[in-house]
DNA sequence: GTAGCCTTGAAT
DNA sequence: ATTCAAGGCTAC
């Protein structure tokens, strides 16, 4: 664990140069993937394909040699399929002569036919799917199945794509190019961050329970969740492997689909994952989030709750946009969710940093009470950061450019997804009174203000908390930060965060093809606007307006220096 | 028995 | 009309 990530937070140790500029575009080099073959049964036009594709050819699960289609459940070679089909037409009982853990590739495959058979169930093929009418031709009911696994392999694939050109619409913030010491700041992140209890983030919201609201947005997942990691006994390949089996290892020589997610990232549906969940969902273990025991998080840092409390809330988790079926989400997601916030006690900060104001004389409404609190959201963000278990891998310089580059724009990122939800945008303090929290109009943004729309296009779009927190994580792992000590651990994070999010929005939202990009979409904008909102404030603050004895005003002072 | 190619036919 | 995952055929 790093600086920020874990431990005592009070030593400052080191204060390395935070600023060292910021690299042009660059960024992102998504790692070689295999999962966009479409591999057509091997008619001409399949072989032209292959052809020009040489490069992405997924291997049968079975034997590693090259898939031919989908048979019997998931992509398999032509052999494979044909021995399966052999195997379960004419009921053949093989044995194994070794210890029935016999090598499968393509030139052992015909040594033992048990273990063939054994590791064509292992990785997922459907006895099922083998007619026992011997009818031909038409379509069974894996279709859908399979035009689904399509879909995500093409979206995975237009994804990357995008992430590489997106790279370079979202460039850093123009003034982290200044040359800046921000020792000070990280020092007073640290010293902000003393004493207060783990509470990341903050809620620019009134209330986490937006369905007073807005009935139909999808509701504020409550911050804390309690994952499982619990594998049903569904026929994905990952719940068939054992128990101590993570991707990347042995079974990858043994030519079983090469890795598609990274070694974190499993997802599982709840119920048997053949009746919708193709390979790309289906391969790993995934958890519906409603159908799962609680278990205790074995990393969260969140304090006074209750087990019951950290635990998920079904009601709350069921259903993106209104739809009662689970969520299918990504393990790399679950995690991640752990060390999401207490929405309450962030609430709670917030109206305690109002009424320690209110009691020193400030007005409710007044710019340095707006101020006040986007610096008591600002050090909940850098907690939220702290206690992320990625964000902790990280070099502690590392992790300080990150913030330094993004803070502004998780503070917007907050502001605008808790607007989009809630509908409106303030803090009603336990005396009643009502804090506008809308940052644009005491900043004068005028006919540039453009949040209005963001967080209508949010709130249109029906944002689930999980996405939120993608973009964050998105937002804070900007691969274009200049100056990075380990720069491709962060890029494989940002890369672990796209496909997870990409997962969930196809698993989840599967009638809205483009909600990936159109999520992705929104990061320049809140780009544009948190530069807009960095530079009022800055003026603001040399006009002495500011109070300057805050992490907020720190952080905004040290680009500038 | 294997595996590459062919035929079929429901879904699109 | 096309697609493509079933079953079938057959040289090896």
């Amino acid at each position: 664990m790093g600086l920020w990530a874990g431990g005592p937070m009070s030593e400052p140790l080191r204060t390395p140069d935070l600023y060292r500029g910021l690299h042009g575009a660059g960024a992102n080099a998504g790692r070689p993937h295999t999962w966009d073959n479409p591999a057509g049964v091997k008619m001409m036009s399949d072989y032209q394909y292959e052809e020009e594709h040489k490069e992405i050819e997924e291997a049968c699960p079975v034997c590693g040699d090259k898939v031919s289609g989908y048979h019997y459940g998931l992509l398999t070679c032509e052999s494979c399929k044909g021995f399966f089909k052999r195997t379960v037409q004419n009921n053949k009982q093989y044995t194994c002569i070794e210890n029935q853990n016999c090598v499968i590739d393509k030139t052992q495959r015909k040594r033992c036919p048990y273990c063939r058979f054994q590791k064509c169930l292992q990785v997922g093929m459907k006895l099922e799917a083998v007619r026992t009418d011997r009818m031909r031709g038409g379509r069974n009911k894996f279709g859908p199945m399979y035009k689904r696994d399509r879909a995500i392999k093409q979206q995975r694939k237009a994804m990357m794509a995008r992430t590489k050109s997106e790279a370079t619409l979202y460039q850093p913030m123009p003034n982290c190019q200044y040359q800046t010491n921000v020792n000070s700041a990280v020092q007073n992140i640290h010293a902000a961050a003393k004493g207060i209890p783990m509470s990341p983030m903050s809620t620019l919201s009134p209330s986490s329970q937006p369905s007073t609201v807005s009935s139909s947005y999808p509701p504020i997942i409550p911050p804390v969740t309690a994952t499982n990691f619990y594998s049903s006994p569904i026929t994905s390949t990952m719940e068939r492997l054992p128990m101590n089996f993570h991707p990347g290892s042995s079974y990858i020589n043994h030519g079983m689909k090469p890795h598609a997610y990274p070694q974190n990232f499993a997802m599982k549906p709840e119920k048997d994952v053949f009746s919708d969940q193709p390979s790309s969902c289906q391969q790993e273990s995934a958890t519906s989030v409603r159908s799962s025991p609680p278990t205790t998080p074995p990393n969260n840092h969140l304090h006074g709750q209750t087990e019951k409390e950290l635990r998920l809330s079904p009601d709350r988790m069921s259903a993106p946009a209104g739809n009662e079926r689970p969520r299918t989400v990504p393990k790399l997601m679950q995690e991640l969710l752990q060390c999401e916030p207490d929405q309450k006690v962030l609430r709670q900060k917030l109206l305690e940093t109002v009424e320690d104001q209110m009691r020193q004389g400030e007005e409710p409404n007044s710019f340095v009470m707006l101020c006040k609190l986007a610096d008591r959201s600002l050090v909940s963000t850098v907690e939220w950061a702290k206690n992320n278990a990625m964000f902790g891998q990280l070099e502690v310089e590392d992790q300080m450019a990150l913030l330094q580059n993004c803070w502004s724009e998780l503070l917007v990122l907050e502001h605008l997804y808790r607007r989009a939800v809630s509908g409106k945008d303030c803090l009603m303090t336990s005396q009643g009174q009502e804090i506008n929290m809308s940052l644009i109009p005491s900043l004068g943004f005028g006919p540039m203000d453009c949040t209005a729309e963001v967080a209508a296009k949010l709130r249109e779009a029906k944002v689930d908390y999980l996405e939120y927190m993608c973009l964050k994580f998105l937002i804070l792992f900007n691969t274009d930060v200049k100056g990075l000590v380990n720069r491709s651990m962060l890029e494989k994070f940002q890369e672990q965060i796209n496909v997870a999010l990409l997962d969930y929005t196809l698993c989840n939202y599967p009638e809205q093809n483009d909600r990936f990009g159109q999520l992705l979409l929104r990061l320049p904008e809140i780009r544009l606007i948190a530069v807009q909102a960095e530079e009022l404030m800055y003026l603001k603050h040399l006009n002495g307006i500011l109070p300057s004895a805050t992490l907020l005003m720190e952080m905004l002072h040290a680009k500038r220096q």
